[in-house]
DNA sequence: TACACCATCGGGGGAACCCCTGATCGCGCC
DNA sequence: GGCGCGATCAGGGGTTCCCCCGATGGTGTA
């Protein structure tokens, strides 16, 4: 730990506006060390491999495939010493909170900040300290115990019937097909017609590769 | 939500020694309506059932299965607008937070947390944000991330031997004994036989089983 | 009314899965 | 040397999976 020189905090800014990274650069002052600046994912992930700052306010929309690519960019070597990523969004939807902070953020805080409190986060992220706002950190206990789905990528799901949606969870789960039978009360045959149909709408070859969706949706 | 009436928040008190129990009482003082105190698991549920608390602060390590079991016994129904759950514990240690984190805790704070953030952090959890301290944040996010694993119950997974282990990881990816065979350069016999110690030690029957319970453990 | 869609069920077949009983070889241990 | 154990492989057989073909009845819609 504790990578932090004596001159200050070494910052990478990664914004796609150029007038907000202005105005994030000034707040901070001479507090830390602003090293360099990036306006999309391909940029950002070069200064953070030539600048090797201790910390990264990333912005979560942005060009090229939003923060969260910028954190699966970063090489393995990279996990226990490389830099911290502190979110910096205007979105306060739980969907971009959890994404962000699966993905590897030390921290989500809102465009809303003053920048003496940004500078507080800055301190704590580079001390692997996680910082979200109480509000937003209720989105990640949420999903964190499992109360709410991470839903949203449904698109798939939505062309399932009703049918074919109970017999894929139970497939998934590791049920046979006789056991599904006997738990929803229908032939063998209508359940592996249900998983046919479901396979083929899924673009999946087996039930093993569902099984695998499934959980990767977390639909367990 | 706002549950809260006028006269201040209703708050339930877990823990097994009196003692504290007395102190945290008195640092709360007015500013929220204490309404009764448990000692254990059982008198905590039937305290929680009998005087609808909106919060409760809950000790981690509790006669009975820990502060953990009293939320795990919540009646579904109350998931919504049951009471929230603040653990308060002397304990800082990530499996500690993280399960208690996991089982449904708004909140985790320690001992050492003085009277007015006490009642600061109730006031928090009563309006469903979280509290957690930012170092002990870091844990969670970490186990959200899927930086550790939660480990600890790999006694099962100690009697596989190493090849046995290479070829559960495989299966429970999805892999046909005939992929896992070609993979590791042997024989789909001996896959076979591996795969037949595996689910005999872990108490498996099929595949699908392994591939849930890996699933479970994180060991994908 | 005709058509599309859904749920239900069947036969048949090839591949995969899982178990059983064997076997050989190498290694470490008493 | 004997003994246990892990890794390798084989034959045989019953079950399950997944797909192909087909069928019936109900529902909602153009």
């Amino acid at each position: 730990m504790s990578t932090a020189p004596r001159g200050g905090i070494r910052v990478l800014i990664v914004d796609d506006h150029a007038m907000f990274r202005a105005g994030v650069r000034a707040e901070l002052g001479s507090t830390v060390d602003v090293v360099a600046e990036a306006a999309d994912v391909d940029e950002a992930v070069a200064a953070i491999a030539e600048h090797k700052p201790d910390v990264v306010l990333l912005d979560v929309h942005l060009p090229g495939g939003g923060g969260a690519e910028v954190m699966r960019r970063m090489p393995p070597a990279m996990a226990a010493d490389g830099p911290r990523f502190l979110a910096l969004s205007v979105s306060d939807a739980a969907e971009d909170v959890i994404g962000t902070i699966r993905a590897g953020a030390r921290g989500y805080v809102t465009k809303t900040i003053t920048g003496p409190e940004l500078v507080d986060a800055i301190k704590r992220g580079s001390e692997n300290d996680a910082v979200v706002s109480p509000r937003l950190a209720g989105f990640v206990l949420d999903a964190f115990a499992g109360t709410i789905e991470i839903s949203a990528v449904d698109e798939d799901l939505d062309r399932l019937t009703e049918r074919e949606r109970e017999v894929m969870r139970l497939i998934a789960r590791g049920y046979a097909y006789k056991e599904v039978a006997r738990e929803l009360f229908i032939s063998i045959k209508t359940v592996e017609t249900h998983m046919s149909s479901v396979l083929r709408k899924l673009q999946l070859s087996s039930r093993h590769e569902l099984t695998r969706w499934a959980s990767d949706r977390r639909l367990l």
